[in-house]
RNA sequence: GGGAUCUUAGCUCAGCUGGGAGAGCAUCUGCCUUACAAGCAGAGGGUCAUAGGUUCGAGCCCUAUAGGUCCCACCA
């Protein structure tokens, strides 16, 4: 015995001790290396306020398990890893902060405020990674980066200019969503829909004329502040006459124009619909159509502005309240109804947007989205699964220009400078500016850009883009982002078109799609149902390991997935089973180690498990290669559980365990060899067990992270051993099965005869005689062309070409193992109808391919064959 | 309203370009067999949502229907 490992595999007590040895060594970092093919990844930043969720953890995982067998397979692999200031999300945070210490950001200014927020961020920014490491994320922690470091924002910078030089970013006043608690300006991509229980009060509008009423509903009855017209559609018949006349507004008492718009649906409703320019983002566009004035109602809280006394100061709903009570009374409400509607809220904090009327800054779309659409038309860049290409090019088509100006500090500072004197304004990349015109000191615009603006130069500003450095030009475009469907139209758009106007590359040949993690019964993991399972929490229990592998299995790319405990216990199970079979070799293991054999020392058992893995290697490979990861992990799984474990370790053991067996050599050698296979094939996947494994095999070895990936060889392809092992193996499970059916117990050795006529079959069980003995439970194997000296009473399995006996004298009754072999009869009937019935079909013959129909002949062959034995037996016992 | 996706064993899900239905968990029956009871050996359990179609052959391709989930959309 040379070395020992614990009895169970305890990952608390090495998980930590590897990673620091990783990260000492630096096997996590990657360079500029001619001699070798580059493979990168960027990491999507995770938010600096944010803790480690299943979802980071997925997406982690993935990304680690890519990039692993990268690096092994010898490309110069660079995982970069970086973290996110996440504009809204972390001012959101440190002015609730601040609120609860009693102080506003107006009162520390802008200045105060932005140490306050970089202090947050090196106070938690760093929180994140460190739980990163803790699931074995192997990135290049050197070029670490962040969304708004110097980098970055040179980079913002550039693009702003560039795009502002090209007319691709322009100023304007326009409606935009507006987030009343967070104060700011937010994108159409930023405002979630949801449907919300509501009323549609109907109005009646006086014509000013004193000819008579006209009735509209609305949803919102307090924006009839600020109508400034009524619409109808121009083809409706029923208001064609009052085109052009104008109407008294309830309350407010001002004179409006009804207009007719198309926007106007006729059957909706009374066909009438009242126009607030400025609070409704299609009245604003009716307005600019017929030139209305835009009357804006409410403050930037959503509180009604002073020109209403009545109302002022009124949050949007207590004024709608109060102006119904005040309609009602002028007899201008003619009915309530109930009324379900699609409200628009705010991504981050759930307030429902208020549509407004202001001067921001947009990025044009159009001629950014074409090449975006094209180059994945192209194959430039593919997605994974393939189907969400649709998501991709249904946003992009229908993409509008994207409000990028935020009224927020904490984010990159719009570079645009402003003359208070003579109204000029100046784009550029430095700090300050004085006014070409006037040569005063230029006011820069108190805005910040939107967080996804930088995100969007992610692929190539950690490459150090706008300077062409090496790394740019050897690391970009990069292989593969690995990321969520929810954030395809957020990001992954703005990526594409970003990376291909400014660097002229698409920025990922692929986009690997994972699904949202959910909790046991589905439900989205969220803060306040508090279904959420915090990733550390099932590290400490079961092992970063077992997390990993619980994450990649049992769904498909793209599809949600249900999180929970039974299935991260059968992972921490596997990698148990993977510490407990190395145990096992460990403790075989001679005092001098295992050395090399000669290929024609290997026996029949050790030939099929070295084809098997041979075999595997290609399959994992090629999965890995396909981001066909979960499918690669259950190969492994059941390679390792199976066929090494529970089949081939259970066939060695009598060569290992007694001294003179002159195979012992080569069965350690197998041992060891396909060992090491499996463990670097696991690699990826289970980081800490393998690591911990493969160094206390090889105590010379420092990691086996850096150690080279198995490669396929056809030298390893052993076609005749897997056959005859194959035929060993059914032969022990009809032995097992007809022993179980009998309560046999294992400690019950029988003698077992195999009956063939075929010299092949005899010679396969006789070469395999060894394990065939202890697998099969028997006290002696016989190997025989005829039933000589075997009981008549013996039970028998069949298998194709060969019947095994076993004399169970005592226990044997006679019409149960008749019954038995009836059954066995039926089933092979059905096989064998089946096979007649394909075969006897001419259309068959004439059309499947000659491999398939050779196929269903030799099963045809095998089922007669073996039918003609189970009803010799069946003739015997029943005579 | 548009689009995507799903419907397979009691539960959760795989099933790659069409060629005899799989896994994990659960259930049942035996086993403490000197790596592992976080284990070993076995068993039961499925009209692959429904109806058509294409094909020699369909869980897989096409069409329709039903139900579920998600995304997008300006109907006041």
């Amino acid at each position: 015995m040379a070395k020992e490992l614990e009895k169970n595999y305890d990952p608390e007590a090495i998980e930590k001790r590897l990673y620091e040895k990783w990260e000492k060594n630096k096997y996590f970092h990657a360079e500029v290396d001619r001699e070798k093919k580059p493979f990168t990844i960027v990491m999507p930043p995770p938010n600096i306020t944010g803790q480690l969720h299943m979802g980071h953890a997925l997406d982690n995982a993935l990304q680690d398990i890519i990039i692993r067998t990268k690096r092994m397979q010898g490309y110069s692999a660079l995982w970069l890893p970086g973290t996110d200031h996440a504009s809204i999300a972390t001012e959101a945070k440190i002015v609730e902060k601040m609120r609860e210490e009693g102080i506003t950001k107006e009162e520390i200014g802008r200045e105060k405020f932005l140490e306050r927020a970089w202090e947050w961020k090196r106070q938690y920014g760093g929180r994140i990674v460190a739980q990163l490491k803790k699931i074995g994320s192997s990135c290049d922690w050197d070029r670490e980066r962040f969304t708004m470091d110097e980098g970055c924002n040179k980079a913002v910078k550039e693009v702003f200019v560039n795009l502002y030089k090209k007319g691709l970013i322009y100023r304007g006043e326009r409606i935009i969503n507006w987030c009343p608690h967070c104060l700011t300006s937010i994108s159409d991509a930023e405002v979630n829909y949801e449907d919300q229980a509501g009323y549609f009060w109907h109005l009646r509008y006086k014509l000013s004329d004193g000819s008579g009423y006209i009735n509209l509903a609305t949803t919102r009855p307090e924006t009839l502040l600020g109508d400034t017209a009524v619409a109808v559609n121009p083809k409706d018949e029923r208001y064609k006459d009052f085109v052009g006349k104008t109407v008294i507004l309830p309350i407010v008492h001002r004179e409006i124009p009804i207009v007719a718009d198309d926007y106007v649906e006729m059957d909706f409703g009374t066909g009438v619909v009242k126009i607030t320019p400025a609070h409704d983002p299609n009245d604003f566009e009716v307005g600019l159509r017929h030139h209305l004035p835009v009357v804006n109602v409410l403050t930037e809280d959503a509180k009604i502005v002073e020109d209403y006394p009545q109302y002022a100061g009124m949050d949007r709903y207590e004024a709608r309240k109060a102006i119904v009570k005040d309609l009602e009374a002028e007899g201008a409400l003619i009915k309530v109804e109930d009324y379900s509607h699609n409200v628009g809220t705010c991504y981050r904090c759930k307030t429902t947007v208020e549509p407004r009327v202001s001067k921001q800054w947009f990025v044009k779309m159009e001629d950014l989205a074409k090449p975006a659409i094209e180059a994945v038309r192209k194959g430039d860049t593919k997605f994974i699964p393939p189907h969400f290409d649709k998501t991709y090019y249904h946003w992009l088509e229908n993409i509008r220009d994207w409000c990028i100006s935020r009224q927020l500090w904490w984010g990159h500072r719009i570079p645009a400078f402003y003359c208070d004197d003579c109204g000029e304004m100046v784009v550029t990349k430095e700090e300050t500016c004085r006014c070409p015109k006037c040569q005063k000191e230029m006011r820069q615009d108190p805005d910040t850009l939107d967080t996804w603006f930088s995100s969007a130069l992610w692929p190539f500003s950690t490459l150090g883009w706008p300077e062409q450095t090496e790394e740019l030009k050897y690391f970009y475009p990069t292989n593969v982002l690995v990321t969520g469907y929810d954030i395809i139209f957020f990001w992954v758009i703005r990526m594409m078109f970003s990376g291909l106007e400014h660097v002229g590359e698409v920025p990922f040949k692929n986009v690997f799609i994972h699904g949202l993690v959910r909790d046991s019964q589905g439900r989205k993991m969220s803060k306040s149902l508090g279904n959420g399972i915090d990733p550390l929490e099932v590290i400490e229990k079961y092992g970063a390991d077992a997390l990993r592998f619980t994450l990649i299995t049992g769904n498909a790319p793209g599809n949600d997935m249900r999180f929970y405990y039974e299935r991260v216990e059968a992972s921490r199970n596997f990698a148990n089973k993977v510490w407990n079979a190395s145990r096992f070799i460990m403790m075989n293991m001679p005092e001098d180690g295992i050395s090399e054999v000669e290929k024609e020392a290997l026996t029949a058992a050790d030939r099929w498990i070295l084809s098997k893995a041979n075999k595997l290697v290609k399959d994992v490979t090629d999965n890995i290669e396909k981001y066909e990861i979960g499918v690669a992990a259950d190969k492994l799984y059941s390679f390792i559980w199976e066929e090494f474990c529970d089949w081939y370790i259970e066939m060695v053991k009598p060569r290992l365990y007694s001294e003179d067996n002159t195979t012992k050599a080569a069965a350690l050698y197998t041992l060891k060899t396909v060992l090491e296979i499996s463990l670097k094939l696991l690699h990826p996947y289970m980081p800490f067990v393998t690591e911990e494994i493969y160094c206390t095999l090889n105590e010379d070895a420092d990691t086996i992270m850096t150690k080279q990936w198995p490669v396929y060889t056809e030298e390893w392809n052993f076609a005749v051993e897997e056959e005859a092992v194959e035929i060993i193996k059914e032969a022990v499970r009809g032995i097992r099965n007809v022993r179980a059916g009998m309560n046999v117990p294992p400690s019950k050795k029988a003698q077992v005869y195999v009956v063939t006529q075929s010299e092949k079959f005899a010679k396969i069980f006789e070469d395999s005689r060894v394990f065939f003995q202890t697998l099969s439970y028997a006290g002696e194997v016989l190997i025989q062309s005829d039933k000589t000296g075997i009981d008549d009473d013996a039970v028998s399995a069949v298998i194709e070409n060969a019947t095994i006996y076993m004399p169970f004298a005592e226990l044997v009754e006679i019409d149960k193992e008749i019954e038995r072999l009836k059954k066995e009869e039926e089933r092979l009937k059905g096989e064998l109808a089946r096979v007649d019935k394909m075969l006897s079909n001419e259309k068959f013959i004439a059309k499947a391919p000659q491999a398939k129909i050779d196929e269903e002949k030799e099963k045809q062959a095998k089922y007669a064959q073996m039918m003609k034995q189970v009803q010799e037996q069946l003739a015997h016992l029943q005579k």
